[in-house]
DNA sequence: GTCTATATATCGATAGAC
DNA sequence: GTCTATCGATATATAGAC
């Protein structure tokens, strides 16, 4: 009995927070959908950042359980492989139009620091993202293996881009065709990934595991001196005085010092970067630099 | 003097409202950050929503003059088109990165239903739609006339997944490289679009009509007048009182004579809405003529 | 015009009667 | 467990001294 009124009350909340948004839905809009009280809610929630991620947690076990038995069907049915594809798309964008708040990226949250919030979002996007990861691998095979997260990338972009216009409805298409429409689309793009065999954008550790932990410390020194070092090259290639390029690649060199010690220096660092960013060339590395520190 | 204290409030303000959010950014931060008290903020700007509103459109007007001398230039230099094109993305992912708050689109803004605000972006919106047109139609030429908003919509959807790893600081690539990556996985997308030649999904009417386009004015009308008659066959088909089916239908009537005059009057297309919306069924598709005002 | 001090409102959360 | 009533904190906006 108490389980259900609990239930009831994350129903309604699911409602109400996704028809005004987190901050604009007050607990007494939530109490009042559920024709109690404010104070009761607080029997069965510490809080409202408590309820709101109950509420997006339980939003998407809805779709993991429709995912699953769309598969268990269909594994009955013995699809193509591609019409498979297509018909998880399309169970996406149902559900991605009815719940598009709780499926696309928060921004503008005002609990996004929350811990609980934080562990149940990381949690359902990593299981989000490897759904569709094996969506994909099961439609092309393992000769994706090496740009599969380009894929996914490529994929979820897509998506998200035709959702926002089918949120408009400035759409006069089913979901099931625009499934098709994306599926051909993809094909392209996977086709053509194979063919010229580009060095891939993302690898696993970036686009996967992110998700399910914070980055490391180590790892992402090695991304930050990865980066630095595309800046020095960079400048090697620059068309400018010998002696300024010489100046330049010094004071890269200092900062490629100071990263590599265990606590850089935070004043140094930021004097280097600055010097740099006098290199009008070089800003817009430089502030990809400063973002990731 | 006073242009000169006001702009100086929107360059803080700007980056105030980037680092903390729409939310969490106080007027008594921005002051601080101003060196002002907070009382003399409102001397120049009468809300916090009105202020947001213009560092909105400053944040803007300032990519949008970077583009015009970035096209300049390379009109200078004549470069090939598809290096053109690699050149603007970039200039669009240095900008998102540093400014992403006012490029992606908001989805839990307190102010998302402030008239003025929903007015400046809309316009800018459009205004960035519309050269992102531009730049794909001189790069692609007229052929992929029939496909354009396809096409900008495959950009902006891959564009935006891939600043999202980049946001994240999970990549060590640059932006130009990462814009040139971007540029080939558009070249397989159109080249495959003309050569299989699919229907199109978005049609010129579809991607823009709702961005403030006055050309349109028209068939923006219409597509609201045909969603509304829809609506009203909905009602028709509900199961429920003759007697509460009767007034809403005549709400939906009243709704339909003001929608259909020139200027129709606001507040009475509000009220109408506001007494449909309290219908369950009729939410979604209120919601939908709500998002198309 | 700029400051300090304050009015006003909202909302999350709690206390206590029943 | 549910309700009513209220607290406490926060933040927008304004009033009035200088």
């Amino acid at each position: 009995m108490e389980q259900l009124k609990r239930a009831k009350i994350i129903d309604t909340a699911i409602v109400v927070f996704r028809d005004k948004g987190y901050a604009a839905a007050s607990m007494q809009d939530i109490a009042e959908a559920c024709g109690m009280a404010k104070g009761s809610i607080y029997k069965h929630f510490n809080s409202k950042e408590d309820l709101f991620t109950e509420a997006f947690t339980a939003c998407h076990q809805l779709l993991f359980a429709q995912a699953e038995e769309l598969d268990r069907t269909m594994s009955a049915n013995k699809l193509h492989s591609k019409e498979r594809l297509r018909s998880k798309i399309e169970l996406l964008m149902d559900y991605a139009i009815e719940y598009h708040l709780f499926l696309f990226d928060f921004k503008e949250l005002p609990i996004k620091d929350n811990e609980r919030f934080r562990e149940a979002w990381k949690n359902k996007k990593a299981t989000l993202l490897a759904w569709q990861r094996d969506c994909l691998m099961e439609a092309y095979g393992p000769s994706l293996q090496r740009y599969i997260w380009d894929a996914v990338a490529v994929f979820r972009g897509v998506l998200t881009e035709y959702l926002t216009h089918a949120n408009q409805r400035t759409l006069s298409l089913s979901m099931a065709e625009l499934a098709a429409f994306i599926v051909a689309r993809l094909d392209a793009v996977v086709t053509d990934l194979i063919e010229t065999a580009p060095e891939p954008v993302l690898v696993e550790a970036n686009a996967y595991f992110h998700h399910l932990n914070p980055m490391d410390e180590q790892s992402r020194q090695q991304v930050l001196l990865q980066l630095l070092a595309g800046i020095q090259a960079f400048i090697q290639g620059l068309d400018m005085a010998e002696r300024s390029k010489g100046e330049l690649l010094e004071v890269a060199g200092l900062l490629q010092t100071q990263l590599e010690q265990e606590s850089p220096n935070s004043l140094l660092t930021r004097v280097y970067m600055a010097y740099l960013d006098t290199q009008p060339e070089l800003r817009p590395s430089i502030r990809q630099l400063k973002h990731m520190l």
